[in-house]
DNA sequence: AGAGGATGTCATCTTTTTCTGACCTATTGC
DNA sequence: GCAATAGGTCAGAAAAAGATGACATCCTCT
């Protein structure tokens, strides 16, 4: 699938949902969204946050969250470069329901 | 990772929405849950609705589902051998969220 | 001039996920 | 007896996702 492919949902999906779930799965990118939930952060202060990644797997994440519309690279400062990422309005669209994962794992691992 | 390290949320988590979400993704997944929330289904009925799907892929999903869970079998008649595939507790619990991102899905559909 | 941080890319390798064809058991209908 | 339906399993191939080492560019600090 090309990355517009990806972005315009051109998958027969009969399911509404899984193109939504498509967007924030995978190995990084819930963790990388729950960080931009409480504010734009740079690559680096991302790069620390991400125990056991690097560079070349968040740079990917990033740019499919981009592609998909869910992130905003921002120009902090142009000398020495600065960059930040910030969730868009679609990717703020998704705190309600990012949020309501949480506690529904929150209510889960009080039980088990 | 091992299918009860998968169960049990062993890997070290930074992110609660991670694991709910893993739970959902990938190709069949979705599809699966939407058609088990209407209501149990069988083997050849839920191979019939997941159009391009083939009972090798549907079986994977299916005892991933049960091993996270989510989904259980049950023994409708044993002769001829019927079997429903029905959520459990812990499935129903993801339901509302699950309506969400449909409706989440429909409203970004309206927009674009 | 040289070191180091910030922000990446590129090519390659490995691991995980998904797909495919073949095979299996049991039962019913003709 | 033979085909069809129901509900799968197994082994191997292909595709997708993730990890890794090397490289590149621009800037600042000493």
């Amino acid at each position: 699938m090309t990355s517009s492919e990806y972005i315009n949902n051109t998958n027969n999906d009969q399911c509404p949902a899984q193109s939504l779930l498509k967007l924030l799965s995978g190995k990084w990118k819930p963790e990388v969204f729950r960080l931009a939930m409480n504010g734009p952060l740079r690559f680096s202060q991302l790069l620390q946050q991400l125990k056991g990644s690097n560079k070349q797997s968040l740079s990917v994440v990033l740019k499919e969250l981009e592609e998909q519309g869910i992130l905003r690279k921002e120009i902090l400062q142009k000398k020495p470069l600065h960059i930040a990422y910030h969730l868009t309005e679609k990717g703020q669209t998704f705190i309600p329901v990012f949020k309501q994962l949480e506690e529904l794992q929150a209510g889960i691992n009080e039980i088990s």
